[in-house]
RNA sequence: GGCGGGGUCGCCAAGUGGUAAGGCACGGCUCUGCAAAAGCUGCAUCGUCGGUUCGAUUCCGACCCUCGCCUCCA
């Protein structure tokens, strides 16, 4: 069996293969926020699925180059570098440390490569150059850059790859804005934007005069120039298909630096959003929630992490306070049996050589069509409970049992999720549990309940055994 | 208006032309001084109406509802 992923590109799920078969890594470019406010969970949907998918990848004996972009220029930065004073390197380093913060919050594996368009512009000039001698850039009258459409097709390209385009149906609705009289035609975009009143001292010097990068550009140059003009993977949110990827193709096809027969990117790769009440969670509807938001709350990035892949990446996922609960029991029901079988395993080791467990093997088989995580959930719990009632039983051996955490620990690497930061249970609550068992051996059970009450109060629940008591945090 | 997704148990969510995974919540039993944890166990006929078929939740058609993209957006 071979992975098999759903490519936008074909709409269609296929087997997923190299496209340079001899080469070391796989081109694997992920479009990254745009750093003006912190990020929201709806954003980390998309930042968090693609770890998922590079940690298969890798599960799958790929080498993966991860690059994701920081977009750090761009209109909204542009106004609250303005309203704030500070210059836009400050502005965007402080969003750009909280959303890195963010992401290993969610045991996100930091990418391989985090280029800043503002380190980049060089190549994007390069770039728009280029599509200029090719006569599919021009020049409009107010400074600016923009993209021809119509000159991009007449070269034999195609624009409309990621979507079916109804031109005369598009030109209906198009807004037209104060900057777009100058272009040949509606739908053609900004490549270079030419400085203006309200950019302050945001500017580069360009053939074309003072300005700055549009944003499709920043991802084309940043991509070709850290994976080559070609390469495997493009992941981003689903909204991001059209117009930006659309685009983003349209310059990179554009420049005719692939070589024969390559297409700029073999597999994309749309991940869905995030709704709130049913509604996609965003800023400007205003019903988001903050990583940082959620862990004031209480709740733990790998709690976040575990809510966010347990639905498929191609389903909108409703995300609900009670889902979020959800996601902690099931994960605290995870953690007890991995505790369990740690403790079980003691210091024995597992047996080398042996074959890949039936844990391992259904779970890859479940990855493998197309990251189907939800299977991927049922066959771990299906082991959970498996192991529970083996463990229950007591016939499971050190060995075997170190087995199974060693086939966990693999399956985990693709998950993330770790274990839960151990707690060191305070002097108070010892004193507590006790005191609880000084009067549970004395059978006074009405003064081990109350104890027992006292240690809820203080965020510890007991758990007796026979071979005695445990804390556990609540 | 154009394009593209969805409607499966209280909630979340897989899936298949032959009577539906898993998680959370809930009920019963075992264990327990009582609990908790764990195990066992119970709990849905798949938006509506037609059609194709021996048989459809799964295919086709119509309709209803819903979300997204077409404009900055993960």
């Amino acid at each position: 069996m071979a992975l098999r992923l759903f490519n936008s590109l074909h709409r269609r799920v296929e087997e997923f293969t190299p496209l340079f078969p001899d080469a070391e890594f796989i081109g694997f470019y992920c479009c990254g926020p745009t750093v003006y406010d912190f990020g929201h969970i709806g954003n980390f949907r998309t930042f968090v699925f693609a770890d998922l998918l590079r940690r298969y990848l890798e599960f799958r004996g790929f080498r993966v180059n991860h690059v994701m972009n920081i977009t750090d220029v761009e209109d909204k930065i542009i106004r609250q570098v303005a309203a704030t004073g500070l210059s836009l390197a400050e502005f965007t380093g402080r969003y750009t440390e909280a959303f890195l913060a963010d992401l290993a919050t969610l045991s996100c594996l930091r990418p391989h490569h985090l280029p800043k368009a503002t380190d980049y512009i060089p190549q994007i000039i390069d770039l728009i150059q280029r599509l200029e001698q090719r006569g599919i850039a021009y020049r409009a009258g107010d400074g600016s850059v923009y993209f021809s459409i119509n000159k991009y097709r007449a070269c034999g390209c195609r624009y409309g790859q990621l979507v079916t385009l109804d031109p005369e149906a598009q030109r209906r609705t198009e807004r037209v804005s104060g900057d777009s009289y100058d272009k040949d035609d509606l739908a053609d975009f900004a490549l270079w934007k030419a400085r203006v009143a309200g950019d302050g001292a945001v500017f580069w010097d360009s053939p074309w005069g003072e300005g700055r990068p549009g944003w499709h550009i920043e991802c084309s140059a940043m991509s070709m120039a850290l994976l080559g003009p070609s390469f495997d993977v493009h992941l981003g949110g689903e909204d991001l298909a059209f117009p930006h990827h659309e685009d983003e193709i349209a310059q990179s096809e554009g420049t005719a630096l692939q070589q024969p027969g390559k297409p700029f990117v073999k597999h994309w790769v749309h991940a869905a959003h995030l709704l709130v009440d049913g509604k996609k969670m965003s800023k400007s509807l205003g019903n988001f929630f903050t990583v940082r938001d959620l862990l004031s709350q209480g709740f733990l990035g790998r709690e976040i992490r575990f809510l966010l892949i347990s639905a498929h990446y191609r389903e909108t996922f409703n995300f609900t306070r009670e889902g979020l609960e959800g996601a902690r029991s099931a994960l605290a029901r995870l953690d007890a049996t991995i505790a369990q079988l740690t403790e079980r395993a003691g210091s024995a080791a597992a047996e080398t050589g042996t074959v890949p467990s039936g844990l391992e093997t259904a779970f890859t088989e479940a990855l493998d069509d197309d990251l189907n995580v939800s299977k991927a959930w049922a066959v771990i719990f299906d082991w959970v409970r498996e192991t529970n009632g083996a463990l229950a039983a007591g016939s499971l051996s050190p060995t075997a049992a170190a087995a199974r955490l060693q086939a966990w620990l693999r399956v985990d690497g693709v998950m993330g999720l770790g274990g839960r930061p151990a707690e060191e249970v305070p002097a108070v609550a010892m004193a507590l549990l006790e005191k609880r068992n000084a009067a549970k051996a004395a059978r006074d059970f009405a003064l081990a309940d109350t104890v027992r009450s006292e240690l809820k109060a203080l965020g510890w629940t007991v758990e007796d055994s026979k071979t005695g008591s445990k804390l556990k945090r609540l």
